[in-house]
DNA sequence: AGTAGAATATGACAATTGTTATAGCCACAG
DNA sequence: CTGTGGCTATAACAATTGTCATATTCTACT
């Protein structure tokens, strides 16, 4: 069998996205995420054999898939219900971690990686963020935004979000996600209207 | 003599920046910053006796000012006039580090600190992004636009902001840029006529 | 029961980290 | 000339890093 206990590896890759989504990409070591999993060292190189690199490409790609999820599910509800449950993903996140974790894909977005090589966690991230924008295009183009407009305001969206989560975290406080929330919701509303 | 060579100490700094910008916190180490600021070790722990801590927070508080400045003079101009000066000042960072540097002071934000003591470091980015709002708050305020709606416009734009540079290192493209200040532009727009 | 292969345990490797200590240099004051 | 103090050089420290190698346990199928 390939996978005997496919909860442990997955526990390894919930683990080390969230330590990311802490402390960031290079402060994350494997040692620790193995401790954060009740997962042994040993077994960590067993189930990413290509090291730290695989890990953190799957932590982005879980953390990509996991909201991605809960985005398609309730844009099915129109685009600002689906920006209200983006938005409220994160604020779970930052308010029950004290406004210590925020998002893991942000985190290796903004890490060099040591060598010059194009890192795979980075592409890993690149489509996540698409992923995300494509979602939100998608159903503002549903509900009669014209295309352009539709793929501007959602990276608009994507990017306003996961900076507004890096600045709740610094300030230890929950307003600039207040603000945002307020002005994207107009917006959106303007937009579908005009 | 307090300060016998002003330009060591500052270019320290400035490296610090830099680094922090392009590998995040927790990979940017002293020893590193003095190489790349061609002054030696030793200097460093003399002339930031309280180690890294000491010289992230400088170095968080060098690109507040700094960018600060600039949006400071632009909005002199109006806020679309800041808005444009803002992207573009990031836009270079970007572009011009090849999608490798990115803002030192969202890469401080996103890295929990070792210790569960409150972060001097995380504290200067707080006041930094406040700083980066309040000027363009005022701003959009002088323009005739209520206070409220002006903070919280200020905030998403200084959120989009962050989050655009970041999406642009992970993509390797510009296009999150041009996203992003389209619709910035045309919400501060709105947002004033309205 | 026996055995292949997955999973774990353990230890080592060179490299790098923040920090401190100690000694030396060099300019300028008296 | 003497020496005071800002700056530099160098070495060392314990701790941690990614990675690899090896040995051992466990699991599941024949």
């Amino acid at each position: 069998m390939t996978k005997n206990n496919p909860s442990a590896r997955d526990r390894i890759v919930a683990g080390a996205a969230d330590m990311i989504s802490r402390r960031g990409l290079n402060a994350t070591s494997i040692r620790e995420t193995a401790k954060h999993a009740r997962a042994p060292l040993g077994s960590t190189y067993h189930y990413f054999p290509e090291g730290k690199q695989q890990l953190v490409t799957e932590a982005v790609r879980f953390t990509g898939e996991w909201t991605a999820r809960s985005l398609r599910k309730e844009l099915q509800a129109g685009p600002v219900a689906g920006l209200r449950a983006f938005l409220a993903l994160w604020r779970k996140i930052v308010v029950e971690s004290d406004f210590r974790a925020g998002c893991p894909v942000l985190a290796v977005s903004i890490e060099e990686p040591p060598t010059d090589e194009t890192s795979a966690a980075l592409a890993a991230a690149a489509d996540v963020f698409t992923t995300w924008e494509n979602l939100l295009a998608d159903s503002l183009r549903e509900h009669g935004v014209e295309p352009d407009q539709a793929a501007q305001l959602a990276t608009l969206i994507v990017a306003a979000v996961e900076g507004t989560v890096a600045m709740c975290r610094a300030k230890h406080s929950t307003q600039p996600l207040d603000h945002t929330a307020e002005q994207l919701q107009a917006l959106i509303l303007a937009t579908i209207k005009g």
